[in-house]
DNA sequence: AATATTGTTCAGCA
DNA sequence: GTGCTGAACAATAT
């Protein structure tokens, strides 16, 4: 489930795993995940080049090598990075393998196959060309960010949330659960909601953030008030004791409380 | 067998 | 220009 918080995750078990590593060879299972790069020459950029750095920003992951390029990682609605011993079975649906010169394989696995991987120059030009917002887990997103983006918005605050030209980093599951503890329901537009309850959405994204990263590196289960817990229609809410409805927009399930997530009426 | 699924992009339209 | 909708991508899980 990569948005913003799982692919924190997996940076950080890069970080603590093929970091400064150097890819002694390269397997391309399947050259429908390479973004502009054929299956040779993205092996010839990658053979003998070291993992040098990580950076995130929003859904991307971003390996900074040894040779003045950096990897980009995108993992699409399915996808994630395993770590494994050579000769240990690999991971089923990995489609690109690095074999490492410590003996160990990074495993990029993409069941879907929606996920991508490509080459960049440079980081920052790379979120410039691609128009992505700031990372809305970066210290750099502030309340005053936040507004200033959610000012003059016509759309419904879920659409805005999880349009990654505003902000980086939220999808749809996070999008509700991040909208569920701030008692908005998520098809209310932006202008009929005022700054303190905007102000709830900003420390929400940051709190909903925090505990599922947290969550995750510890091998955790889900504090027991988030709805990640109850996606499905008519569960009961943690957080009240109403009914979880479901709606559709645009083929995507919200995911929300009939009782406690209301309609704002009136703007600020 | 039918339906749902975490993301992104694009066409068509209001 | 903004925003909404549905389709497409490809595949798995229930």
């Amino acid at each position: 489930m990569p948005e913003l918080p799982e692919v924190e995750v997996f940076r950080q078990t890069f970080n603590s795993s093929a970091l400064n590593q150097k890819v002694a060879r390269v397997e391309v299972l399947d050259d429908i995940i390479l973004e502009n790069i054929s299956s040779r020459a993205f092996q010839m950029k990658l053979k003998g080049a070291t993992f040098q750095a990580t950076h995130r920003h929003g859904k991307n992951l971003f390996v900074q090598l040894d040779t003045e390029e950096t990897m980009m990682l995108h993992f699409g609605m399915s996808g994630s990075l395993k770590y494994g011993k050579d000769g240990e079975e690999e991971p089923e649906y990995s489609r690109i393998i690095f074999n490492l010169n410590n003996g160990y394989n990074l495993y990029y696995v993409s069941p879907r196959k929606l996920g991508r991987i490509g080459v960049v120059e440079d980081e920052a030009d790379y979120i410039v060309e691609n128009k992505l917002g700031p990372d809305t887990y970066s210290d750099d997103f502030t309340w005053d960010v936040f507004k200033n983006i959610m000012k003059g918005r016509r759309g419904i605050i879920k659409s805005s949330l999880m349009n990654q030209k505003l902000m980086a980093g939220i999808g749809n599951v996070y999008s509700d659960e991040i909208l569920f503890h701030s008692n908005i329901y998520p098809f209310t537009v932006v202008h009929e909601i005022n700054d303190k309850e905007l102000k709830t959405i900003f420390d929400n994204i940051k709190m909903v953030f925090e505990k599922v990263i947290n969550t995750k590196l510890k091998g955790k289960k889900f504090p027991k008030n988030f709805l990640v817990l109850k996606r499905s229609e008519g569960a009961e809410c943690p957080i009240c004791g109403g009914r979880i409805k479901r709606e559709k927009f645009s083929g995507r399930s919200s995911y929300y409380c009939e009782a406690h997530q209301k309609k704002n009426l009136g703007p600020n």
